[in-house]
This record gives C-alpha cells, sequence and structure tokens, in this order.
RNA sequence: GGGGGCGUGGUCCAGUGGUCUAGGACGUUGGCCUUUCAAGCCAAAGAUCGCGGGUUCAAAUCCCGUCGCCCCUACCA
C-alpha cells in the first residue's frame, strides 16, 4: 500500500515556524517513499476561517518549496460526508442527540491504546473521556469527527501531527472504529517554544513563514534548520540538502521533547547557505525581495558579510542612493583632524587611474603613509562621507564601486557639511 | 481536579547498561586576521545527564517515587 500523509493546518492565522515544520515532516516523509502528501484546509470553524489565511498558507508552502499532490480540500466542502457520518454513527448507536448537538457515546471502563512512531504506546483510559460533541446544534461537523472521516475518505496512512494532538487521538480512533474505518499509523512531532517555554506565538519574534521569507531567510536554509529542530541525523551533521535530508529523514528518529526556535542559529546558518550562492543568483534573491533592480557588484562586496537577504540594503544601499550622513558617525570618526585627512583621501583619489579598487587601495594607502597615521584614521571618514554610517563593505571595494565621480562628489558634500555643522 | 506527554551545558541535536573523565552545532568569552562590521581560523568557559532512592561489578541509559514544564479535558482546531 502506497503511503499518503497530509498537512492539515487551520486558517485561522498565519502559517507560523511550528506548522511550517509539521509540513516539511510530512513533505519529507513522503517525498522519501513515493508517497502522497496531501493539503487539506481545516475550516470548519466559520467564524475564524478566512480565505486570506488560506491564502496565506498556500503562499508560505510555495515558498518553502513544499510541493502537495492533491489539494487544498476544503474541509467545510466535505460537510455532506461529516453529515453522513454522524447519521451513520446515530443509526449504530455509537452517537446520540443531546440538546440539540451529537455525541459520541465512549465506554465507561477500559481503555484505548495505539502505537505512536515517535512516542511508543500510547494508553488512555476511557474514563477520561467524555463523551464529545461530534456535530453542532446549528449541524455543522466538529473537529474529531471531520477529521476522522476525511482521513478515512482520503486513504490517510499516516497521521504525522503536533504534539498538542495526542489527547485527541484516542477520540479520532474511536470513531474511525465505529465508521469500521482501518485507522492510520499515528507520529506525534514535539510542539515548539519559544524562549520562555510557552507555545511559539507573535511575541517570540520572526515566527510565522512571512516574517521569515521577509527577513531574508532562504527557503532551503529555512528547511535545513527546521528540519533540525525536533531531528537529528547524527552526532554531527548539520548541513543537509535537501534530497539529503528526504533520504536521510525518518520519524523514528523525531525526538520527543519540545525544541525552542533560535533566531540566531537560523541566521548562521542562512548566512552559510547565502555565502554559496553565486553572486547572479544571490542577486536575484535580493531583487525578489526588495522588487527592485540591483547592481550586481554591490551583491558582490556585500556577500561576505550578509546574514539574511534584509542585510543587503544596510550594508550596500548606498551604491543605489545616497544617503544621509549619520551625525554620530561623522563627529565620531571626524575628530582631530578629520576634515584634513579626508582632504587629503580626495586628492589622492581624484588621481587614482584606473579607478579600481587596487588602485583606489594604493592611493588610500599612500595618504595613510604620507601622514603618518593609522589606516583607519583615513579610512573611516571616506567610508563615512560615502556611506553615511561606519559599516559598510570593504572600503576600496566600496569607493570603487560607487566610482570616482560620485566618490568625490559625496566626500565634497561631507565636507560641506562639516563646514556648515 | 482528571488523563496524556516530556525533562542531557543558555539553545538545538547525538548518545538507551561499560569505549561517556557525556559528543557535535548555535550562542558566549578570549585570541588571530584586520580599514569598519561581519565572515573565516584557533582556543576556552559552560552539564553532578530535573531531583531522590533502587537494581547492577558497572546507569544519562533499567525500575520506583518525586518535582517542574507542556498538551487534552470547548457545540476551537
Amino acid at each position: 500500500m502506497s503511503i499518503r500523509v497530509r498537512f492539515a493546518p487551520s486558517p485561522t492565522g498565519v502559517l507560523h515556524i511550528g506548522g511550517a515544520r509539521t509540513a516539511l515532516y510530512n513533505w519529507l516523509f513522503a517525498r522519501g517513499r513515493n508517497g502522497t502528501f496531501v493539503l487539506r484546509i481545516e475550516d470548519t470553524d466559520r467564524e475564524r476561517s478566512t480565505p486570506e489565511n488560506v491564502d496565506q498558507i498556500l503562499e508560505a508552502l510555495r515558498w518553502l518549496e513544499l510541493d502537495w499532490d492533491e489539494g487544498p480540500a476544503s474541509q467545510w466542502e466535505r460537510r455532506e460526508r461529516h453529515a453522513d457520518a454522524v447519521d451513520q454513527l446515530l443509526e449504530s448507536g455509537h452517537a446520540y442527540e443531546d440538546e440539540g448537538a451529537v455525541r459520541f457515546r465512549v465506554p465507561d471502563e477500559g481503555e484505548i491504546t495505539f502505537q505512536d512512531a515517535v512516542l511508543g504506546d500510547i494508553t488512555n483510559p476511557y474514563s477520561a473521556i467524555n463523551d464529545f460533541v461530534i456535530r453542532r446544534s446549528d449541524g455543522s461537523p466538529l473537529y474529531n469527527l471531520a477529521v476522522a472521516v476525511d482521513d478515512r475518505d482520503m486513504g490517510v496512512t499516516h497521521v504525522v501531527r503536533g504534539q498538542d494532538h495526542v489527547s485527541n487521538t484516542p477520540r479520532q480512533l474511536m470513531l474511525l472504529r465505529a465508521l469500521g474505518a482501518e485507522p492510520p499509523a499515528y507520529a506525534h512531532i514535539p510542539l515548539l517554544h519559544g524562549p520562555d517555554g510557552r507555545k511559539l506565538s507573535k511575541r517570540h519574534g520572526a515566527a510565522s513563514v512571512q516574517e521569515l521569507r521577509d527577513a531574508g531567510y532562504l527557503p532551503e536554509a529555512v528547511r535545513n534548520y527546521v528540519a533540525l529542530l525536533g531531528w537529528g541525523y547524527d552526532e554531527s551533521t548539520t548541513f543537509m540538502t535537501t534530497e539529503e535530508l528526504v533520504e536521510r529523514f525518518s520519524l523514528e528518529r523525531v525526538s520527543r521533547n519540545p525544541a525552542v526556535f533560535d533566531e540566531q542559529k537560523l541566521r548562521w546558518m542562512n548566512g552559510r547557505y547565502l555565502r554559496e550562492l553565486e553572486p547572479a543568483e544571490l542577486a536575484r534573491r535580493i531583487e525578489g525581495l526588495y522588487g527592485r533592480e540591483v547592481p550586481l557588484e554591490a551583491v558582490e562586496i556585500s556577500q561576505d558579510k550578509m546574514q539574511a537577504l534584509a542585510d543587503f540594503w544596510p550594508l550596500a544601499g548606498f551604491l543605489v542612493e545616497r544617503r544621509e550622513i549619520d551625525q554620530q558617525a561623522w563627529d565620531r570618526v571626524m575628530r582631530d583632524g578629520g576634515p584634513e585627512r579626508l582632504r587629503a583621501a580626495r586628492e589622492a583619489l581624484q588621481q587614482a587611474e584606473p579607478f579600481d579598487s587596487e588602485t583606489v587601495e594604493r592611493a588610500l594607502r599612500e595618504v595613510v603613509e604620507r601622514l603618518e597615521v593609522k589606516p583607519r584614521d583615513v579610512f573611516q571618514p571616506v567610508r563615512v562621507a560615502i556611506t553615511g554610517t561606519t559599516v559598510s563593505p570593504g572600503i576600496f571595494e566600496s569607493v570603487a564601486a560607487l566610482g570616482r565621480d560620485e566618490t568625490l562628489a559625496r566626500i565634497d558634500a561631507a565636507l560641506e557639511h562639516e563646514t556648515n555643522s
């Protein structure tokens, strides 16, 4: 029997990193076993589900490059199937009406056990489970019923979802059995927590996939990082291509304890991925983020200093547009003869020919020697004059990339700014 | 309250009876490099494996208890 898994988010909010990981694990499992990945939208809560959230989830999955083979199926649109199931349960005596709603009858004694691929055997006493509502008094189906029916109808063989559903599993199992259906295998993956130990939410930083994208993380880096949140291949492997993840991922090796999302580590990993990109490819990614063209040269001289795509603009934006000079940076750098050194640098740069980073370096280093100062005493004023800040790519490359005319013009403007203040 | 799950340095992952005087990564600290910031390289600190007891020649690993955290206990998903 071929494997069928599903990712079943409810469109009541953005897709956060925990959901992304659930989707990824399902996807990896399916892709590694020639299985089918089904996408189902659990939108039976009409109050909180919105089309915007559905679009947002699909967009996030596409960005992550987690393609699905079937769906997206709307759970709400399958309500006829759910209604039929409730009728069947009513008829067979597994369910009964209660003040307009329908409840499923849970045995008073005994217990129910299921095998979980990551947690092992889980046993629950029936006494701890109340007769739960499967159909509201308005006729609409509830989560547990809808999930059981849909998993059955869609031929789902493996349910891979968050550990917050462990306690729902016995209910779904009872439903499936009462319906005469063969239950799927289950695998409950640990939840993701914020640094404070609570469930991940907005206040924990870039928690949604959109935020990750907007911060300039690469989907391949996110996949690699997120895969490692709750799963490890061995004691030392950190970087894995998506193909390797597909090949190596297994539910049995998924950890059982909740993980904390660490954006710093993601940033580090993203930086590593970013540095391996061809400059032209990196430029394409940056352009995708900003929605505008950027000079390839600006990308080339910034690549080593970036951890995320969004680092580009603060670092190399000066090559695209002239910026205002940061007054504090300026003051700090222009103390004790700064203007003189800057003028000397200007003259040297005027002579440099051709205007490439080698000649620029030679010219500026000559100034350093002649004035008998430290390199930074000359380089920093130039840096602030042309970039507006004290942080930029290498100064020689930056100056060369800016070009002689613009460099001199900016130095002049800066010097004028100095005399005016 | 009831039921379920989890507990290895600040964080993620590895280790399920001896090779663990607990391994790798992020982070942190120091150093090198050096024109800024990063990156890179080198080094260091940081864990009585939640706690207590037991089994055993031997336990992070097995058993019992205990504490803490999380989830479910909705006519939410």
